[in-house]
DNA sequence: TGTATAATTCGATAGATGGCGAAATGGAGA
DNA sequence: TCTCCATTTCGCCATCTATCGAATTATACA
């Protein structure tokens, strides 16, 4: 039950169900998020820790970056099945489709602009 | 994303989830899950109200009393999602046996006294 | 019509939660 | 080693929420 509870507190906030959608895509680092969602980073880093304390998304860390990413099919059966519930049931919805198209916009501008120039990878 | 909101929010409370567990048995009256959760009757039509305008539980009113059950087939995929997500994850869990056993011992003492004598279908 | 009662609504309060900025952490590069 | 910067942690504040008791509503029955 506490497992339960915690991933359903965890998706009782639009923020973080925008961050679980944006992660079909494939993993995203925080300062991502941050601009997809335009909040503070020290928000941002809250809800990304509750959606991985929940077990909701795991992480990868790579030198100064934190690589977040949806739990995958290692994960329990309560973990797949919210995520199966919430691709299901708003997959398509308008802020979906409005989070992915600014994702896209984010993501082409090159990851080296967003977050800084000194990134590995960087041209 | 407005109803998955409100569902998720809604099952964000243990008290709401445990009272989507007991109505699996079938319909319940307020004061028989008064008398499971041990809350005051106000907390308790406040919790009902909540699950209600998710659109999680549906309600039967006779006479004095409000009969509460888990919304059916005929709802949609979000709402079916979310019990099906939560059956699948909690159905067999440690509170939901003790909260079914507790159940089993306040039903079989009878509505009548629960809920008071006056009740139709009474002895 | 009056009383009793199941349930809801209202009002108040304590605790939880989301938000931010500031400070701390930790890794990369000079 | 020192500096820079992505991220996290901390401290604070505003808002939300769970809870209760009191008042209200609605229905059954005398």
């Amino acid at each position: 039950m506490r497992t339960f509870m915690n991933i359903a507190k965890a998706l009782a906030e639009e923020n973080r169900v925008r961050i679980i959608l944006a992660l079909r895509r494939g993993e995203l680092c925080v300062c991502e998020i941050i601009a997809l969602l335009g909040l503070a980073p020290s928000t941002v880093s809250k809800h990304v820790s509750i959606l991985r304390q929940a077990g909701l998304v795991e992480v990868r860390k790579e030198g100064r970056w934190m690589y977040y990413r949806l739990a995958g099919e290692e994960a329990s059966d309560v973990v797949r099945g919210a995520i199966f519930w919430a691709f299901n049931s708003i997959g398509n919805s308008k802020t979906a489709e409005r989070d992915s198209k600014r994702l896209s916009e984010i993501l082409s501008a090159g990851r080296e602009v967003l977050c800084g120039l000194q990134r590995k990878g960087k041209q």
